[in-house]
DNA sequence: TGACACAATTGGAACGTTCCAATTAATTGC
DNA sequence: GCAATTAATTGGAACGTTCCAATTGTGTCA
């Protein structure tokens, strides 16, 4: 009973008509008669059939099964998890499940967890590449004819369709509202500078400095890890300068926690004596003490619309890449100080 | 080119061998000579080889195919991810890859999900299971065969594996810290009532308060949803008592952080006013501020024991229950107050 | 030289499903 | 009442792999 798998042919049997019928129930088919569809129905539920999908992607020439597989680069930073939470729930309402690995940022541990899923053949594949990825490694995939979907951090080069967030325009609107409410001195904090995220953040972050007239200053950049420990770092190595900024911009709401962080060690409550800007709006910053004023991504949403562009591109059939850029915007809470003070006036 | 897919049979005809040589190239055997195995390797290399894993184990009667399934039922609670992420480990040095799916606490969900899994063939399932599971669930997959490892929340009455963490004495050794640094009204908050880890941390709680010759009261249990928001609620309600408690067990470590929010947000001090204690030791707990005093469940190391016990059943064919409780260890930090009051001073 | 062991290779059957063409049964049109 | 149409069902081939039994070659021993 355990051993010998149930199959088409067992339930056949059972239900008294041929194996081809029960594959036509199986999937649905209007030519079945109502009434055999209840028997065989009847007796796949007694035997407790279970489908066999590898032997149905077998047949089915080219077709692949019904996987789309999800890569992250750390799954341990909640944007990623969110990420994959809004994957899962178009993709889930697909018909298709989803198949999550982490990568951890190993560029070897990406290679054979891709490897396996294209063993196992998936439709799809969404991927947020990790650090050392090169375009190339996408090759053999869209040579496949494997739709792939490049999420979070763009890959130049690659003929793959990607979805990324507007970080050009998002670290220029925090240095706009920045310079709104008074500050002079704005700082960029945190990030690895050989990223391609962190090379568009900081752009945005010259081009508005610029912008609003004030002058670019090379000490006000000050890159640590994209952690809440790299956030606390950058921090103290910037109020030790000897005109420390009053405001900072930061690569992401981890960093800006950190940054957050340190004031505090040091005396200095964000919101009332410094002014922080994070990147993402992940769930915790708007619960924080005090809130997180910041660039909101909605990783969900965008999880969402990568499954869409990668469903799309599935069900067209062909591989044509689409490039889209998610749109970003300033949400307002506490850390900026927005709420103690009026527009325009100047600090000392 | 992209249409056809490249089988042993083209690179049979390539390398000028059967198929069958090819296949035991494949799986690494002994029997082919090694000018012929190069020979076949460069071929496969050539044409872009790519194994079908579905159509093996189709031939392989009754034989699984490499996946371990996992499914959590709240992915974007940070527990969780890390748990995936121990699993993770393990299952991949152990040449499995893994099938991470989230239910977001839906049964439904949880039920499509691994009739999607069973149907891919997975090897071995670890599931931390949604709310209203029954352990009636879990029959067909273990009549099957399948190993099962319940993580996390403990599924009274099922006949499989499971790890979950000493609850019980977890918030026991909380309430004895507390009580050792002088506090006399302890509150046990957040948490909902009809889960069985509440139950568990509940006793703990009540069993140590009686331990520790305090009376126990009823208005000091305070229950709420299991998260940050939840925690703010939670210590507003339990401020609002003519006689509050000086103390707080929390039910996890994000109620612990709601449970700072609302502190702060009435002017009070996480620590130096008003003691907290956590649960699970989520990462930010360290660098948070203050550091969350907690019971560390170390949830990646759960995961990497969780992945060790199914396949040790997996490799040993058998699938004989087996439960264990992970052990949890209190860890100071600074929202209990420890490091500014001497141990045993009394309160005012 | 014949019998034997041993190493390396091979053709065919099988796994559980889907698809195609063919068959049967029931209904319609004239 | 017979051809034509429609509805429902069916047997067999095929998908890409693994396993088994059989085959080929090569060297060894009496």
């Amino acid at each position: 009973m355990a051993g010998g798998r149930v199959t088409v042919i067992d339930i056949a049997k059972a239900a008294g008509v041929s194996k081809s019928t029960v594959s036509l129930v199986l999937q649905g088919s209007p030519l079945v008669n109502e009434g055999t569809r209840v028997k065989v129905s009847a007796a796949m539920r007694e035997l407790g059939y279970v489908y066999n999908r590898g032997a149905a992607t077998l047949r089915q020439t080219g077709a692949k099964s019904k996987i789309i597989g999800v890569v992250v680069n750390d799954l341990t930073n909640s944007f990623f998890a969110e990420l994959a939470v809004g994957v899962d729930m178009v993709v889930q309402s697909a018909g298709f499940v989803q198949f999550l690995s982490n990568t951890s940022e190993s560029i070897d541990r990406q290679r054979e967890v891709i490897a396996s899923m294209r063993e196992h053949g998936i439709s799809g594949l969404i991927v947020s590449p990790a650090r050392a990825t090169e375009a190339a490694d996408f090759k053999p995939l869209v040579a496949a004819g494997i739709p792939v979907v490049v999420a979070v951090r763009s890959l130049p080069g690659a003929k793959v369709s990607s979805i990324v967030s507007d970080n050009h325009e998002g670290t220029a609107a925090a240095v706009r509202h920045l310079a709104s409410l008074g500050h002079r001195r704005i700082s960029f904090l945190g990030g690895f500078p050989n990223t391609a995220v962190f090379a568009e953040r900081l752009t945005g972050y010259r081009d508005a400095v610029a912008e609003v007239g004030l002058g670019f200053d090379d000490e006000l950049i000050v890159s640590s890890a994209p952690s809440r420990a790299g956030g606390a770092d950058a921090i103290a190595r910037t109020m030790a300068m000897g005109n420390p900024p009053t405001a900072a911009v930061c690569f992401n709401d981890a960093v800006a926690f950190g940054v957050c962080d340190g004031l505090r060690a040091r005396g200095m409550e964000p919101g009332r004596d410094f002014a922080v800007v994070g990147f993402d709006d992940v769930i915790e910053a708007q619960t924080a003490v005090p809130a997180l004023t910041t660039i909101s991504v909605d990783p969900q949403g965008m999880g969402r619309r990568a499954a869409q562009l990668l469903l799309k591109q599935i069900n067209a059939g062909k591989v044509e890449a689409e490039n889209v850029t998610a749109a970003v915007r300033l949400v307002v809470r506490e850390s900026c100080g927005a709420w103690q003070r009026k527009s325009g006036e100047e600090l000392a």
